[in-house]
DNA sequence: CTTGAAAAGAACTGCCT
DNA sequence: AGGCAGTTCTTTTCAAG
């Protein structure tokens, strides 16, 4: 498959703005018709490029109003794969996401509850009785942005 | 506007899963018609809970394989303003989320790159020419994952 | 690549229980 | 609320220039 050209970078910049736009929209947009922007489209989803549609949802209109990341080292002496720490993190309900990084701590950690009395519980309950828990570092969000990123 | 019913949370668990789904094939997994599922879905719309559609553009598809954590504390003496931070950062393309939280850092950035090297262009060039700049720490992402959430 | 069109499917509306 | 039926809009595919 050929690399993304200059008309299909100005594609996902419309798009990654405004997911609910029709092709036909979006070809007006670029300059093109709607068959011809469906095939880029097309051509770009089966790329893997386009990975498809994701469904934001509110998580604090729902009441969890408290998002935490969470840096975590594993302890050096305990024998436990990361396989078995992930699999008991990914357990978690309030666990959003995981990601295994390189630097000061082994885990990020993103978590959610519904406020801070509920944090400590998830906290003290759930993940301090993570297999092989070394150092943890907290940071509590305040707010966040997201930016749409390079292209 | 009434808080979302049983029914509800198993529309959301439903299209939290598979955001491609039509509306009459939710409503076939949580039984309900079509129109019914596509009122509950209008209706949490409005209220702000399901938040809009997204599309997920694969940035490694598209040559960013390197995903960067930075942890983010501003300098005490610099009197610059949280926006004037967060304006100047926003400005870098290849920041894809400015998170204020509270903690050993006043910032958590999500940057991406093709690579170390591009990475280290951004990092010198950019991210510490930031007003304000402190401490950094930064983390590579190896792996991510992401999880369903509460609900 | 374009236009035009047809068929299928999904979204939306109004009416009735 | 929920169901049914109908309308409108989009997607998807095709033919032809």
């Amino acid at each position: 498959m050929p690399d993304p050209d200059d008309t299909d970078l100005a594609i996902l910049r419309v798009v990654r703005a405004n997911a609910a736009l029709s092709t036909a929209a979006v070809g007006r947009a670029v300059g093109l018709s709607q068959a011809a922007t469906w095939r880029r489209l097309d051509r770009l989803r089966k790329a893997g490029i386009l990975a498809g549609r994701e469904l934001a949802l509110d998580l604090e209109a729902l009441g969890f109003g408290v998002t935490v990341f969470l840096g975590v080292k594993l302890a050096a002496k305990a024998r436990v794969s990361l396989e078995d720490f992930e699999r008991a993190v990914s357990a978690i309900p309030e666990v959003r996401r995981v990601d295994h990084v390189l630097g000061r701590y082994d885990y990020r950690l993103r978590v959610v509850a519904r406020d801070i009395a509920d944090f400590e519980r998830v906290f003290r309950r759930r993940i301090l009785a993570l297999p092989g828990m070394g150092e943890v570092e907290a940071n509590v969000m305040l707010s966040e942005r997201r930016l749409p990123g390079p292209l």
